[in-house]
DNA sequence: CAGTGGATGCTCT
DNA sequence: GAGCATCCACTGT
């Protein structure tokens, strides 16, 4: 997948990426939930295209990995999206483990396999992403994302665990996948 | 199942 | 010093 994917708006780029596969050091599958950030968003760690030391990373070209630390424990992993003047994001929240389930499970200990990468905390641990990966270029190693080969059925509804912006419908999924974090709501 | 609370560390005001 | 783009274990049905 090309940075030009990435270099558009990111409210167009995050729908597209449910169905496409992504891949770090081999390990991963095809992503199944997402959700978008925008610099008009109160939510967004780059609100108001807003530069700080943590959201650097959100400030290069679309195509570039932004990885921050959640709750003090997990690392979240998104796709940089727009252009180095427009912060923009999306999340990567789920997938369906395709490739490297053994890696998966050692990492994150024996639990359902549904479960891998059923939330952004859980797909960083299972793919092994940490804060080292912030800034890193998606278009090669450790990187790999495949377009979607497919058409997929959307789910939409507003974002997970917010307080700010929380009404916004900017959560996309592949509608009934057993792979999502949460359900979308009917 | 649903709901609650603790862990944990960094960013930002 | 407050507040998290979370997860898990534990409680009580």
């Amino acid at each position: 997948m090309k940075a030009a994917f990435f270099q558009r708006p990111v409210l167009e780029v995050a729908p597209e990426l449910v169905g496409a596969e992504l891949y770090v050091d081999g390990v991963g599958g095809v992503i199944v939930e997402v959700e978008a950030y925008h610099p008009d968003d109160r939510a967004s760690h780059a609100f108001g295209n807003r530069r700080t030391k943590r959201n650097g990373a959100m400030f290069l070209a679309g195509g570039h990995a932004y990885v921050y630390r959640s709750y003090g424990i997990h690392w979240c992993l998104n796709l940089v999206c727009e252009s180095d003047e427009v912060a923009a994001a999306v999340l990567v929240r789920a997938l369906e483990p395709r490739r490297g389930l053994e890696a998966m499970r050692a990492r994150r200990g024996s639990m359902a396999d549904r479960l891998l990468c059923a939330g952004p905390g859980r797909l960083c641990q299972a793919l092994g992403v940490t804060g080292e990966y912030d800034a890193l270029p998606l278009g090669r190693p450790p990187f790999e994302l495949r377009a979607r080969q497919f058409e997929p059925e959307l789910a939409v509804g507003p974002r997970i665990g917010l307080t700010k912006a929380a009404d916004r419908p900017w959560r996309f999924g592949l509608a009934g996948s057993p792979y999502l974090s949460r359900a979308f709501a009917a």
